[in-house]
DNA sequence: ACCTGAACACCGTTCAAGT
DNA sequence: ACCTGAACACCGTTCAAGT
């Protein structure tokens, strides 16, 4: 596409370009849509050109499901440390629920990226003022995680956000910020 | 492979052989191994000719993927109903765990199999004798279910498995079971 | 180092034809 | 109805070559 090139020529591309492409091919046709060839043909360049920016698929891939985790809302240092866990968590699944096709590309994998580790910081920070600290900390991070990612995965399912009238979408979140709860209430207290 | 055929010659495939098929592959060579054309050859025959029993892949693999939930042991009548549930979810929670590598495949789909159909009707008949009936009974179920799927993926999730010391995994599972324990708390007593 | 050009080894699915 | 044969429109990735 664009301006045809010879060999030797460049493209001006770079890691962040490839990545912001990416994340907008996303949003725009989903996440079947991703694949490095349509990545490639919107970037107007051949596939094998993205290695010389990514390490393959599956490195692109992580690097876009980490960018998401940008956007969610650290809450203000101070208050009550319960209502900033639940507060975070909460920020993530709404997070996640706009970019719900996004969702099920998340569950397979971990979450090393640095937002996520940035993210992870918080948390234990959090549940450090709650007195949970060392491998209780651990354990109750995960429990956290797993909750709030499964949550959206299942709220974001295929076949569930087409139809799913307001009342619909508001009891399921009302779901979520109960069971929330209740884990915060278990680890609080256990 | 085997006999070759002419057109017109009957491989003598059903859709049960098919799905069975499946399942020995997932279970031997993992979930990626599963195409329609490793498939095909397993038994035999060209990719194609698979259609005639399936609808297509995606059903294949919702067909696989419910028919590792006919494992999953369902409590005996009578005796406490939190009890029961917890069982039942940590039977659940056991069986996707022997096979991790389908997990991932279950977080992005909904289950409306028959098998996920007969649970979900044993779990609605669990929580009614907790007297939790109706909206609440939908709400509790799918908090219990996202949990425990989410879990199961967490705990499974790549480059996770291979490195299991029994100390860890016990421990993880020791984390599943408080979760759990929390969630059925919450249910019982909201 | 960054790109083109060409290829390799795959995919899922469809269509036409045979019996 | 159930299969072969052949094809279509894709994939991710690698290797060699140009500047």
């Amino acid at each position: 596409m664009t301006i045809p090139r010879t060999p030797g020529q460049r493209a001006g591309l770079s890691r962040q370009a490839v990545l912001t492409a990416a994340r907008q091919l996303v949003a725009d046709e989903g996440v079947d849509a991703l694949t490095m060839r349509s990545l490639a043909d919107r970037l107007g360049v051949h596939p094998n050109a993205l290695y010389s920016h990514v390490a393959g698929k599956a490195e692109l891939e992580e690097a876009v499901l980490d960018g998401l985790l940008a956007d969610v809302r650290v809450p203000a240092g101070g208050g009550d440390w319960r209502t900033a866990v639940h507060a975070l968590m909460r920020s993530t699944y709404d997070v996640l629920l706009a970019h719900p096709d996004v969702v099920p590309l998340y569950l397979g994998r971990g979450s090393r990226g640095e937002n996520a580790q940035r993210l992870g910081a918080v948390m234990l920070e959090l549940l450090g003022r709650g007195g949970v600290t060392g491998p209780s900390a651990v354990e109750a991070q995960s429990v956290l995680i797993v909750f709030t990612i499964g949550f959206a995965a299942f709220a974001a399912r295929p076949g569930f956000e087409h139809q799913q009238p307001d009342a619909r979408r508001a009891r399921l979140d009302g779901n979520f910020d109960r069971g929330l709860a209740w884990l915060i209430d278990g680890i609080a207290g256990g």
